[in-house]
DNA sequence: GGTTAGCACTCTCGCGGGGAGAGTGCTAAC
DNA sequence: GTTAGCACTCTCCCCGCGAGAGTGCTAACC
């Protein structure tokens, strides 16, 4: 399909750009590389890689810039992995002892240290269980009238929801019910919850409990998903303009970025890789998103991810994102022994 | 301290910038209120009101821009509160009560109504107790030799942590540790349990109790923190350059803010306000952040603010915080009461 | 004493010109 | 297939300049 002298062209260009953000000349590619050939025939051969779509034109006299096409094959067929040295290993795994002790923390130190390793935006985001089951519930008295249901899953993910509850009970009542509640319904799933509903014999017992299905059923909170390193990403060359950052800033929040994760990609080695239109998000049309999912405990998945504009360090970025992804899959065991003898 | 005819002027230049952002000249006062002055008297009163501090000059001949002394000022003793008017108290309460049933959810929206109603970020913070009380704990095995600490208090908030526990346990083991846990620290604040911890036999309960006890003490996670409206912000023309915009990015996220909202400021009717440099925060020097506390149940308390540029509608911006954040008291009693019959 | 017209002076901002520089595509020769 | 040479194109940056907006000051006026 491409002749090898074409895609070895097709690869410098692109390492080039990666580095320079600027379009890539003839010129740049012979005298940079030391190439045995002359800026005319790399110009030739551009003429070509161009015509099949692999790179283009800004303007007609311009050097080249990478498409989605070029990106795509440099992806699969040419990029080298930069591989993590072991001392950048180790920094990396200090950083992650390093965790203050809150699980939350924790999830956000991990997308931080991503993002610092890549110098893109990165996300965390919490391991769940596809179809997780009620560990037990509490009721917490807001006002006369309201509750708040606290649902803790066994996954450990939590989620919230104001319910209606009589208006004349106290904090011991709602205790009642969320005991019976925890009785009848502790250990079962959405739907089982749901099936037992009828089961109880007061109305308002009845009504907590669908809405618990609900809850187990409910996406959980976007506080699970942990985004760092936003400025540098919008630091880089593609955010010239004041209206390219607040599209931008609009959309790095947690409620846009869970559909994202989600998104099927080309894969390598585990990790899906989704470059500019091959997303299908609309405002991610100029960037590339790199994911990988991790196993947390019980089947629970979690996942990592880098985005970043198409013109990003793919060597370097998927081995990091593999990397930290298996870090957490790993760390998850390891509690730091603190007070073992407290 | 500053004549009627002075403090009127100060009155219509502030009102002019807030609402161009653009330096005030003479000239424009005298045309756009129809004054029975000239120009030259004008300018005699903006240099003496240049002279007390409340105004000053970006360059030799520019109109007058408005100091932190002149917002001050003008918040206490000149600006008219823009009231809301039924039409508005109508749309922000019925857009309330089209929340989605999440209480984290509910809160993300009053964030966003709030940003829109005037234009600049809102915060959003979860009613908490200065001193809560353990509900329950939950322990989820994680991998052999770490748990998930799930802590639940008695205002609802949670916090959650990874802490050893012996190798072999499976979730039948932890689940029992768990309920020896929540038998005798169930209802503790952070140093009762921190007394109970030693009178338990097994180290590793002892190391569980402490545990919890740092938990109870422990900051809320961020994610008890909504924000909203950056975008709005940042289109402000004060960020006019990258550099402002990507400063103000990243401090603008949740874990920077949770200090901001404790700070105290200049109270207006409930509302307090830090106008650019009052403001303990560096990168706040040219912020103005208004902030209302709420009641949440028991003695809880939540915050609702506003950020924005020094140049802000205080008219406007004032009373909506003050009322969203009435409205946050009141609608935590009104739930949804959807499957009541169920 | 307060108010005002007039005027010189200052500073910003936007626009257009123009030259340098970078790169290409094409052609013709090797 | 490769290469030198060349004309052509397009961007980018600098610079200068004029228009415009506003001020501060002075001197006259009520």
């Amino acid at each position: 399909m491409l002749s090898q002298r074409r895609a070895d062209i097709l690869n410098l260009v692109i390492d080039e750009y990666i580095d320079t953000a600027a379009p890539v000349s003839s010129r740049a590619l012979v005298d940079r590389h030391n190439l045995a050939l002359s800026t005319a025939t790399i110009r030739n051969e551009l003429a070509r890689l161009e015509e099949d779509g692999y790179v283009t034109h800004p303007y007609t006299s311009a050097g080249r810039v990478p498409s989605n096409v070029g990106y795509r094959f440099y992806v699969e067929r040419l990029m080298e992995e930069e591989p993590i040295g072991p001392a950048e290993q180790r920094t990396i795994e200090h950083q992650f002892h390093q965790a203050p002790p809150g699980y939350g923390d924790w999830l956000r130190l991990a997308a931080s240290i991503l993002a610092a390793a890549v110098g893109n935006v990165a996300v965390v985001a919490r391991p769940q269980q596809p179809q997780p089951v009620l560990r037990q519930a509490q009721l917490v008295e807001l006002r006369p009238g309201a509750a708040l249901i606290v649902a803790v899953m066994d996954d450990g993910s939590v989620r919230q929801r104001i319910a209606a509850v009589p208006e004349g009970e106290g904090q011991t009542r709602l205790g009642e019910r969320a005991r019976l509640l925890n009785e009848r319904c502790a250990g079962c799933g959405a739907e089982a919850v749901r099936a037992l509903a009828p089961g109880f014999a007061d109305a308002h017992d009845r009504g907590l409990a669908l809405d618990v299905a609900d809850l187990i059923e409910e996406h959980a909170e976007d506080a699970d998903l942990h985004i760092a390193g936003v400025r540098s990403a919008l630091e880089q060359p593609e955010f010239d303009s004041t209206e390219r950052i607040l599209d931008a800033v609009q959309h790095l929040e947690a409620y846009h970025l869970r559909g994202t994760l989600r998104a099927a990609g080309g894969a390598r080695d585990g990790a899906r890789i989704l470059i500019g239109d091959e997303n299908p998000d609309d405002w991610l049309q100029q960037w590339t998103v790199v994911i990988s999912d991790f196993e947390g405990p019980d089947g629970a998945t979690g996942s990592v991810a880098v985005l970043g504009p198409t013109r990003m360090r793919y060597g370097r970025t998927i081995p990091r994102v593999r990397y930290v992804s298996s870090l957490m899959s790993g760390l998850l065991q390891e509690a730091e022994p603190q007070e073992a003898g407290g």
